[in-house]
RNA sequence: GGGCGGUUAGCUCAGUGGUAGAGCACCGGCUUUACACGCCGGCUGUCACAGGUUCGAAUCCUGUACCGCCCACCA
């Protein structure tokens, strides 16, 4: 898409602005509003689905600020897709705003100091405290929505404008917010398909693929809500084991086992030892009773018991652990739940049938002194009680173990019995390797990480969240005569109601007044897990609803990008998504970027206070600084934070500045590139293009940076050195033209390697003397350095559009183009070979200067080159650009034997002040 | 307990069968008509350890140690 119909290497003097003294400073104020202006970066959608390079952009989540790891990860993203872009693609790059979900509601909460209390109505007056008070303010659930969006508003606009700062390439035209009309609507249709598409299960038995349940679930005893196996971590907690005794029932006799939770005796269904335990084996079905509350309870068998812990049997409750859960489901044990959702021991009626106690007044009465305690509480409580009345064997020992948590939550994790939504994955666990084995992974070890998860999953995705801030299911139920909710046949939202709220929308053939009354309907209380929206990025932002044209150019994509640390959440999520709805993988490359770690080799983080502030990051070192540290982190790699890394880029980029100066600053006569020189640092080139675009195709745009960064490096100290002399009429006008084309040719190709990384610095040289955005100009390729040796069969450039390129501008030319010069070696490999026989010179005489403390102004009397037949050959094509280079008046080179090894010797000084000859 | 990475110069990291590298830091020199935000040069290594394969190993294999991460049913 080069909008110039010229070569893109050659000048046009008429076209030339330089500035006086290039800088830095301003260019991010300067281009990121012309590209937003000119829409360079504005995804065609005539374009055909082959060139088509889709992008399913990571959605941050707005409760706050953008850190550095955002500003690391996502300039990796953009690498690609300006790579990408200038290879001719049609790049579709969105931006998500991820403001749905717990992150957002827990911001919104401290920062306005308000509450949700669904319960209270609508206040459409009510606006929020200045400073937010003591006292959170309970505000309804619109009024608490509103505020939501009204908060996450503003964030948006500065992560947008510290992305584009940063240079990010994004075509803002396709920005979504998870929480927006259109994404809800994405969510609900797509839940709704799940509902009612079926599922073929291995046993022949089908079932759909999203459904409802009562069973036991992870619950965040603060949040109130149920969790999902990937939102849990694991904290290493103080704990204590307690060993109990439980008295047989009807005879001599007791058990002891270890618990951390005595709290949950009460909640005691069983115990359980191994099959092949041979202490136990004796009292498998024989009936014990619980300490203090005097519960039946038998002995059961079961593999999972471990015979090493403890004493080797253990109390099965309703419930401690996930563990309790299988024994529960696979011994079918009863429910005897006390834990209620607020994290507080609930009141039981020990005379019912369910506790079947031996004594259900002492039961009641031990039990009423822990009502409405947390566990700890009641922890303390109970075991005052065990020990008075002689239970407790020893006293607790005190023990650091893991206990899970939620991951965003501040109390341990309860298991507590609800209706949920889940969507199915357990039965498919080999139909998700496989679509992970359809990806290509970089790196390709990340792969693993998502098989181990997939093996690993033990229980379907629970989708419901009992909040506030989110996609809401669009699902209602009926009540019955008695007002009773018949969760069995829930009333699913028709498509065209959606998106919508089923607190505030009726059912089809309801009314209104039917809410919450016998023989009505009531609303789904529930919102959905935000990873069910996340999960859906590819359908939201390539139009799965709505767009299908759009759909089918863009899904499946091309490439995810994102963090290690979500594969098990919104990676599995979206395949996982992908294939139940569209039954594809959703998208070819996942490129997984590591951590920025703090020096301290610890993942930076706002908990650790060591996180700095992007922006002021991107006004110190400057975008190009900043973005030259982050490439230089491979896929996958952890990268520690490091200044001196954006240091090194800002002189990169000001390197840039001053030597486009430099190449442009007098580039004229141009001429055919005919000096020996010349063409070898033109060859040379040609070996980075094919090396730098074999790096970003793999994805390895770190390895392209450094290339072409010293590729450039090199360029500068020695190359535009040893022509500095020629190309200002040394050699004459042929020699000057020679080098002058030599220098914007490699100035151009090098500004296109370098555009990538450095957006800014590129792009503000790029106007100095071409047209149009150089992030839309055509990668370089080797063929258009062929065409400028005169050496490609057809004199064509390999662009985009398949322009043609002018092999050799002729400006100068009078007679003879080569009249004055040594003539060319010729082929390829020979034209290496003076570039290198030219830099070891240089390097050479340069150490002699260096160690004679011999400023450069004096010049060398003679150089002493003895040498090879070979490279006899090669001096004569490079002597005047060496003596001009190193200031020395003559190179002597002889002959030596074979085998003898090469000697450059300076031969002596000129005095610093010359004598002037009478 | 299982798995995945890593261990190379003081620091940050490249190098995956053929003479150990870069940048930063450090030391010395240099105003050189692009750049002192610069240039030229110098110093710096049991390539974690132990075996093995090989003519040859930082690189391949086996084991060990340490660091990080992921996972696990943690009574």
């Amino acid at each position: 898409m080069p909008s110039s119909s010229r070569s893109l290497t050659s000048l046009d003097p008429g076209r030339l602005r330089l500035p006086e003294k290039p800088a830095l400073e301003g260019l991010e104020a300067r281009w990121a509003p012309l590209w937003e202006e000119t829409g360079v970066y504005r995804f065609d959608r005539t374009r055909p689905r082959s060139d088509v390079y889709s992008i399913d952009t990571p959605p941050p989540t707005v409760s706050g600020s953008l850190h550095v790891g955002h500003v690391f990860s996502f300039t990796h993203t953009d690498l690609i897709a300006r790579f990408q872009r200038m290879r001719g693609k049609a790049v579709f790059y969105p931006m998500g705003w991820d403001d749905n979900g717990l992150p957002t509601e827990r911001r919104v909460q401290n920062y306005y100091g308000v509450r949700c209390d669904p319960s209270l109505p609508y206040d459409p007056s009510f606006v929020p405290p200045s400073t937010p008070a003591k006292q959170p303010i309970s505000v309804s659930r619109p009024n608490f929505i509103e505020l939501c969006n009204r908060l996450t508003a503003e964030d948006e606009k500065a992560f947008e404008r510290l992305w584009k700062t940063l240079g990010l390439s994004v075509d803002w035209a396709l920005t979504y917010a998870t929480i927006s009309k259109r994404a809800q609507h994405v969510s609900q249709l797509a839940f709704l398909k799940l509902v009612k598409k079926p599922l073929a299960r291995p046993f022949g038995n089908v079932v759909s693929r999203a459904y409802q349940l009562e069973a036991p679930t992870l619950w965040d005893v603060d949040f109130k809500t149920a969790v999902a196996q990937a939102e849990l971590e694991d904290r290493e907690m103080p704990g204590a084991y307690h060993r109990i005794r439980f008295s047989r029932v009807g005879g001599e006799g007791a058990v002891e086992i270890e618990t951390t939770r005595p709290e949950l005796i009460p909640a005691c269904v069983a115990l359980v030892a191994h099959p092949d335990d041979v202490r136990y084996q004796g009292l498998f079905d024989k009936y014990f009773e619980t300490p203090l509350f005097r519960t039946l309870i038998r002995v059961r068998s079961h593999p999972l018991a471990d015979p090493e812990k403890g004493s080797g049997i253990a109390m099965v409750c309703t419930f401690g652990d996930t563990t309790d859960v299988t024994w529960w489901r696979e011994l079918t044990l009863p429910v005897r739940a006390i834990m209620q959702p607020n994290g507080t021991l609930g009141p039981i009626a020990w005379d019912s049938g369910v506790w079947d106690s031996l004594d259900p007044t002492g039961a009641q009465r031990h039990y009423e002194t822990l009502v409405g305690l947390s566990a700890v509480k009641a922890r303390t409580r109970i075991v005052e009680m065990l020990r008075e009345n002689g239970a407790l064997i020893g006293e607790p020992r005190p023990i650091t173990h893991p206990v899970k948590f939620f991951e965003k939550g501040d109390r341990p994790l309860e298991i507590i019995t609800s209706r949920q939504w889940f969507i199915r994955a357990v039965d498919i666990k080999h139909e998700l390797i496989a679509r992970g084995r359809e990806i290509e992974w970089h790196p390709p070890f990340m792969r693993t990480r998502y098989e181990d998860w997939v093996n690993g999953l033990n229980g379907d995705w629970c989708i419901s969240r009992q909040r506030f801030f989110g996609v809401p299911f669009p699902v209602w139920y009926p009540l019955d005569e008695t007002g009773r909710t018949v969760y069995e046949t829930p009333i699913l939202a028709e498509d065209d109601q959606l998106p919508m709220d089923p607190s505030t929308e009726v059912p089809k053939g309801y009314r209104a007044g039917q809410r919450g009354q016998p023989g009505g309907f009531i609303g789904d209380p529930d919102v959905m897990d935000t990873w069910a929206t996340s999960s859906l990025t590819p359908q939201i932002v390539c139009g799965w609803a709505d767009d299908p044209d759009l759909f089918a150019k863009t899904f499946p994509m091309q490439l995810r990008p994102q963090a290690h640390d979500i594969i098990r959440t919104w990676l599995f999520t979206t395949v996982l998504r992908s294939h139940l709805e569209e039954d594809k993988t959703p998208w070819a490359h996942a490129a997984i970027s590591g951590w920025v770690l703090d020096p301290d080799r610890k993942k930076m983080s706002k908990s650790k206070g060591n996180v700095v502030t992007p922006l002021a990051l991107l006004e110190e070192h400057g975008s190009d600084g900043v973005r030259y540290w982050a490439a230089s982190g491979r896929p996958g790699t952890d990268t520690t934070f490091d200044p001196g890394q954006m240091k090194v880029g800002r002189r990169l980029a000001i390197k840039v500045l001053n030597a486009s100066k430099f190449a442009l600053g007098a580039a004229s006569p141009q001429g055919p590139i005919v000096a020996p020189v010349d063409r070898a640092m033109i060859r040379s080139l040609s070996h980075l293009v094919e090396e730098a675009t074999a790096a970003f195709e793999a994805y390895d745009y770190a390895r392209a940076l450094q290339r072409t960064e010293s590729f450039f490096w090199k360029f500068c100290d020695d190359y535009l050195e040893l022509v500095k002399g020629r190309r200002y009429g040394e050699q004459g006008a042929d020699g000057a033209g020679s080098a002058n084309a030599a220098l914007t040719a490699a100035l151009s190709v090098l500004l296109r390697l370098f555009a990538p990384f450095l957006p800014f610095v590129t792009e503000e040289v790029w106007s100095w003397w071409q047209n149009g955005s150089i992030h839309v100009a055509a990668w370089p390729v080797v063929s258009e350095l062929d065409s400028l040796l005169g050496e490609s069969g057809d004199a064509t450039s390999t662009t985009g559009t398949g322009e043609v390129t002018i092999a050799a501008p002729s400006i100068s030319g009078t007679g003879d183009p080569r009249a004055g010069l040594p003539a060319s070696a010729g082929t390829g490999e020979s034209d290496q070979a003076i570039y290198e026989w030219a830099t070891d010179v240089l390097f050479e005489v340069r150490k002699q200067r260096s160690e004679a403390k011999q400023p450069l102004k004096v010049f060398i009397t003679k150089v002493i080159v003895k040498v090879d037949t070979e490279k006899s050959e090669l001096m004569s094509l490079v002597d005047a650009d060496l003596r001009s280079a190193l200031r020395v008046r003559a190179f002597e080179t002889t002959v030596g034997a074979p085998g003898e090894p090469r000697e450059i010797l300076v031969a002596g000084y000129e005095p610093a002040v010359p004598v002037v000859q009478s």
